[in-house]
DNA sequence: ACCGTAGCGGAAAGCGCTTGCGAGATGACC
DNA sequence: GGTCATCTCGCAAGCGCTTTCCGCTACGGT
């Protein structure tokens, strides 16, 4: 191998070349009082030469703590989960820290792995993205997980509902579902179906309960198929309902991800939208609007989500689990309009 | 506070416990060889019930270098790198890596300092996802920043063409330009306007000049308007397409996400396209597919490009920079068509 | 000119873990 | 039954940095 392997020069080196103390150096490099201007530009502009990087180990290991933060999502690529994360880094930039990033893959076990990755990175505090599950013993493990963190000093916060005693951000979930049913029942639907996705997450059961209270007490016939959180899963279920219940006059999705596998489905099977079928999904995830048609939905400000969520954990902590609610807004487009027999 | 601050059990607590020594403890959770399966797992359960969780820093610090990998991108919400970053992800959990992620902002200075942070971190190896810039000066001191890095032990992988002497995965950028200015000569356009992003980063550069090449070659006119690498950013520069070039036939958007902007402003100045307008993408995100129309592009690999920087650095280093090319493909969908003259 | 005070710099003790080396124990072989 | 090879385990020395505790210097006050 023709690499040359240099050694990383310590600070012990920065601090023989500066003809100064160790700690003279160290307090120099970190900006601590103690040391005089001259001096310590002396010692940053000799680090400088050197091409002196400080040993983020050495110094979390010293000084018990590193700035950096972790972050769980269930999939980067999901603009839902990219959009909260663009929140988190953007808080973390601004206060100078790191973020561990890891996906669970919307799998308890591996959700529970990557926790404990983060915790043995002595990270901060650790953002917990995605939803829980309505699996009681999967979310006891988590939140056995996550208080041993708290207990050992570590800040958490989560974005969703989840079983946990612990700061959260709660999107509006449930009241979010209702008004995406009311829009559809105001523009006269009465026979919906409800695009949903894993029964085992918290995020569906909640969203799905709000719009199935407000669609049974309008007397509205409702039928939900189960399916993957995904545009496949979406269109799945979307051609599920088509078969089971061909007279349907419009989809909740409860995803805008779900949305537009359900939109494909729909213009593969010539079912003209909104005129034969209304769509409606949730997020407002940045390409809704650019869709064909463009879709009305329901907007989470999720890149605010991720944002809160980590400054949550950068205050003080509270002896009681805070929770902060969300939110949110009907952005009404062009994928939704009153049924057939109703505009003729 | 009412909030019980434990101390984290250490290694020494789990050897004490398990009435081993702490080389014996260390070893046996490291699961290296030199202590008997019994013994090991006897240390494990200890570990195991008092919630023993290793501290990273120590071991880095003690081992010399942590299982972490640091990934920049301009911005995790793009599809484009919100795919690469997925790639990457997915190796890294293969090799049970950790993955520190930041976020350039598209800022050479910014990209410099992100790139301090994980050198400082230690991590084992840097994929730097996102374009070059053709600032030399800037692209300098970027490469002093990862020579050094490597240097010292480190591994680095780029994507996208950046002028440093580190293994790269080079998208097929230039040839796709070609490609997709071909298609839309082979449909008989011959006004074409290239809807470009910002002219510092090489990949606007390769992209436009694989296409100009291309439709100069062919005696078609073409005009080129720069603008951010965003939805909004394509939405100006057609916008000033219109309003320069009326006459233009098809718009080639260097990005999927800049061609959003563009359909949306062609859209709303009713526009057709294709009928009027052919409107050509680069990248294939995800949701190309279903835009309204669905958009003709060039497909470039990114979960794979991603997946394919982090495993270079995990091979043994060479002496000299290696290259991986990638493949492109043009996807033509709805939105390119024959200019209207010809159709008609 | 003397003493008090403040402020700066140096020595050293860890932070929690890995690991090379050597001691002790165990079994094999003659 | 003795000797040697083979394992298994423990000791102790760091990894690079922070930080506390002191001692020293250089001033200003009187």
């Amino acid at each position: 191998m023709s690499l040359t392997e240099r050694p990383t020069p310590r600070l012990a080196d920065v601090a023989r070349a500066a003809g100064v103390s160790l700690a003279t150096a160290s307090r120099a490099l970190a900006g601590r009082e103690g040391v005089s201007a001259r001096m310590a530009d002396h010692v940053r502009a000799v680090a400088a030469r050197l091409g002196y990087v400080p040993n983020a180990h050495a110094r979390a290991l010293a000084s018990g703590g590193a700035s950096i933060v972790g972050l769980v999502v269930h999939d980067v690529a999901d603009p839902y989960f990219a959009e909260i994360s663009r929140g988190v880094l953007r808080v973390a930039a601004e206060h100078g820290l790191l973020v561990l990033i890891n996906q669970s893959e919307r799998e308890p076990g591996t959700e529970l792995a990557r926790i404990r990755e983060l915790r043995a990175n002595r990270v901060g505090a650790i953002v917990l993205a995605g939803s829980g599950y309505t699996d009681a013993g999967a979310e006891r493990q988590k939140a056995a997980e996550l208080v041993a963190f708290r207990e050992t000093g570590g800040r958490v916060a989560l974005v969703g509902r989840h079983h946990v005693p612990v700061d959260a951000v709660l999107p509006d979930n449930r009241a979010g579902g209702a008004t995406a049913a009311r829009h559809l029942l105001e523009l006269g639907h009465r026979r919906v179906a409800v695009v949903a996705g894993p029964a085992r997450l918290t995020t569906v059961a909640d969203r799905l309960e709000g719009a199935a209270a407000e669609l049974s007490a309008a007397g509205a016939e409702v039928v939900v198929e189960h399916d993957d959180f995904s545009r496949e899963g979406g269109a799945a279920a979307t051609a599920r309902v088509l078969a089971r219940r061909p007279d349907t006059t419009a989809l909740l999705a409860l995803t805008d991800v779900m949305a537009i596998g359900a939109l494909s489905v729909l213009r593969e099977a010539g079912r003209a939208v909104p005129a034969e079928l209304s769509v409606v999904g949730f997020d407002d995830i940045p390409v809704a609007a650019d869709l064909a048609p463009a879709l009305t939905t329901v907007r989470l400000p999720m890149a605010e989500m991720g944002a809160m969520a980590l400054e949550l954990t950068l205050r003080t902590p509270a002896a009681r689990p805070r929770r902060k609610r969300t939110t949110h807004t009907l952005i009404p487009r062009a994928s939704t309009a009153a049924p057939s027999h109703l505009g003729a």
